[in-house]
RNA sequence: CGCGGGGUGGAGCAGUCUGGUAGCUCGUUGGGCUCAUAACCCAAAGGUCGCAGGUUCAAAUCCUGCCCCCGCAACCA
């Protein structure tokens, strides 16, 4: 069961997807940003030669949109968001080997050398078509079939039916070379749940992609043909090889490091990395990715994160509060890689509680404090070869090293957790307070204490690529080398005898959770917002601007009260209600069925905009809108006093 | 039949691909310890693994049907 501590000598290419710059980064970021991180020092100190790249997606029209709107130059707001970027990565401990940026030249060189060499290997892959579709003149831009309701998008602007002249991409005689592909490499796509997603999608066929715009100028001109702006994935997707310098005079770092071992991504765009980028790849004679890892995503309250339910976690208070091994321990022990995951402070602060202060900290304290007491401030004289804790470290670390390999980091987490619990086992059990007591600081003790203190430095050492810079702050204090924590540190016997040992304030001091939360609800509550500041995490900030007196009462708020309720049918929160506004009846459509039945509804007295425009959802035609508070998009109707008359005015 | 994920002790979750004693964390109860961050150790209670069928010597795990929850899409005026 002894680990083989050869080093692999092997070179490592692993990627993140790059990070769109329309906002700043909130918890999904961070997420993919540490677990690759995770993954990159633990192939880094197992042997590999790593390259680690993160980046950011700057084109496309809405950062072309909100620029304007701000009244800046896209490439300003790209430099504002990057910098968050790089701030966090920072602050994480994100130990990324560059950072790509979609505006850089060297990006352009590499996107425009990558379709030259599709049309000079493939010829008539890239081809110039028609797209056609609806488009809105307002907004200058296609709008998506489903957004699309009697003429008008969801902004209400008109639309028209529009063709316009593209760049193809021919994805369609891809499908049996990427069926063929999977076939033939069923590690490309995980989890495997995933694969039978996109095998489900290519087998239906592929379409032939657009590749190209004319109606956006925030991007990299097509070549030879300045008026059209290569469009998103032809873009975005080539990031991993022009950072390596693809198509550029020094492409060495392409030689050596492409293909990636791991492109690490979140769930949604796993299509686009198992069938655009490889069709691409095979276009271009360029060898496929290794392998497509697709992660799950944080819930809040078990709902999708969104900027429009207003329940975005940027947990920067966490890593302000209690550094980023924090964060960084929560988020890879609690996820099961791969799958979807609630995120809470309170479950963050459990875990940081049992596990890093009760588990971790305290037995390091426990370990550091008895070499202090006992062997004057070092560790003990004797070494020890055989017992409990030696077995138990053996058999552990192939476990955890297994799940490393097989990115089950939970479960890697759990074997290092076995081990600390075997550690106080084995301090109970040998009593050195007692021994210490009868017999004074002998051999004996000296043993017991330097195998507690030992296989502590092999916990360490284990969770070194999660919380490097607890790991290395905890190894200097057990006396070890804070640097080795490669493969070979992995093994029995790496602590030096009579090294000094620092006894220091708790690495991880214990937290109250119940004060720590309430007082920071407390705190946030003072400054004015919109939305219930609950969470120690952060919301993302309103942006409303404040309107005048007058563009508030344009506004024609009633009581009314609600004569007849009905579920529309086949709707899925919609109920159709039939309320009374003081001088007339009138039917009004609400999406608060997932909150509430008809029978609470009728009788009610609730608030509503009475002059709002008349709309159709679902065939139901509604006159009017319901005012009600939303709690992570959960209604809760507005109330008023039963004595209120239907038909007064609110103000 | 729109696509996908999930339903496992009080809570949160592993385990399901590769059938064979149902495991972890928190919580609860009892005991122990006093080196340690009111931390630690031991033990116990607590689950017909959503429901119903089927395959099998054996099913949480494989097959069929159904129910419920959650994402995406269609409806948040």
């Amino acid at each position: 069961m002894h680990y083989n501590p050869a080093p692999s000598m092997a070179k490592f290419y692993i990627t993140t997807a790059i990070h769109y710059v329309n906002d700043d980064p909130h918890i999904g970021h961070m997420y993919e940003n540490i677990a690759a991180d995770v993954i990159a020092r633990h192939r880094r100190r197992m042997g590999d030669e790593v390259f680690f790249l993160t980046g950011t997606d700057e084109h496309g029209q809405k950062i072309e949109r909100s620029a304007a709107k701000e009244g800046v130059l896209p490439i300003e707001l790209a430099d504002r968001v990057v910098n968050t970027h790089y701030e966090l990565d920072k602050k994480l401990n994100i130990s990324y080997d560059d950072f790509i940026r979609t505006t850089q030249s060297r990006h352009r060189i590499g996107v425009i050398e990558l379709i030259r060499r599709i049309e000079e290997r493939s010829p008539g892959d890239i081809y110039k078509g028609e797209h056609s579709g609806w488009y809105c003149q307002t907004e200058e831009t296609f709008i998506p079939e489903n957004q699309v309701r009697d003429g008008r998008d969801e902004a209400g602007h008109a639309v028209e039916w529009t063709t316009e002249k593209n760049y193809f991409f021919k994805l369609s005689s891809y499908t049996e070379r990427l069926l063929a592909h999977y076939r033939q490499h069923p590690e490309f796509i995980w989890p495997p749940t995933r694969m039978n997603e996109v095998v489900a999608f290519v087998e239906q066929g592929l379409k032939d992609l657009s590749i190209s715009r004319t109606s956006i100028s925030w991007g990299i001109p097509f070549p030879g043909n300045p008026e059209h702006v290569i469009y998103v994935w032809m873009d975005a997707l080539t990031n991993y090889i022009s950072a390596l310098g693809f198509g550029s005079a020094d492409d060495e770092k392409f030689r050596k490091f492409w293909p990636a071992d791991i492109h690490l991504i979140g769930k949604d765009i796993v299509r686009f990395h198992a069938v655009y980028w490889p069709a691409f790849l095979m276009a271009a004679g360029v060898e496929l990715p290794k392998r497509v890892v697709g992660h799950g995503f944080w819930t809040r309250h078990q709902q999708k994160i969104s900027k429009s339910l207003g329940n975005v976690v940027r947990p920067y208070n966490i890593i302000e509060d209690f550094g980023p091994d924090a964060l960084r321990y929560y988020v890879m022990r609690e996820m099961v890689f791969g799958q979807d995951q609630d995120y809470s402070d309170e479950a963050l602060l459990e875990r940081y509680n049992a596990d890093l202060a009760n588990d971790l900290g305290n037995t390091i304290s426990r370990a550091i404090k008895m070499s202090e007491t006992y062997f004057g401030g070092k560790t003990p004289p004797t070494s020890c070869t055989d017992n409990d804790l030696i077995r138990a470290s053996q058999q552990l670390v192939p476990e955890y090293l297994r799940a490393m390999d097989e990115l089950v980091f939970q479960r890697a987490l759990e074997t290092a957790w076995k081990l600390l619990t075997a550690i106080n086992s084995f301090i109970v059990t040998r009593e050195p307070w007692k021994r210490f007591k009868e017999s004074g600081a002998d051999e004996a003790l000296s043993r017991i204490i330097w195998n507690v203190l030992e296989a502590s430095r092999i916990v360490c050492v284990m969770v070194a690529p999660v919380m490097p810079a607890s790991a290395r702050e905890a190894l200097s204090r057990l006396g070890a080398d804070p640097d080795r924590i490669d493969a070979s540190a992995l093994q029995w016997g790496g602590l030096p005898n009579g090294a000094p040992v620092r006894a220091d304030d708790p690495i991880f001091p214990r937290v109250d959770v119940e004060s720590y939360i309430g007082g920071r609800k407390m705190t946030e509550q003072d400054p004015p917002q919109s939305g219930p500041p609950i969470e120690t995490t952060q919301a993302a900030p309103p942006d409303n601007p404040r309107i005048s007196i007058d563009q508030f009462l344009e506004i024609d708020l009633r009581v009314a009260e609600v004569r007849a309720a009905e579920k529309v049918e086949k709707s899925k929160k919609l109920m159709k209600m039939t309320i009374f506004t003081g001088d007339e009846e009138r039917t009004i459509v609400a999406g608060i069925a997932t909150k509430y039945t008809p029978e609470e509804l009728v009788g009610r007295k609730i608030v509503i905009v009475a002059n709002l425009q008349p709309a159709k959802l679902m065939g139901v035609e509604s006159n009017g809108m319901v005012l009600a508070a939303s709690i992570d998009g959960e209604p809760s109707l507005l109330a008023v006093d039963p004595g209120v008359p239907a038909g007064t005015k609110v103000k």
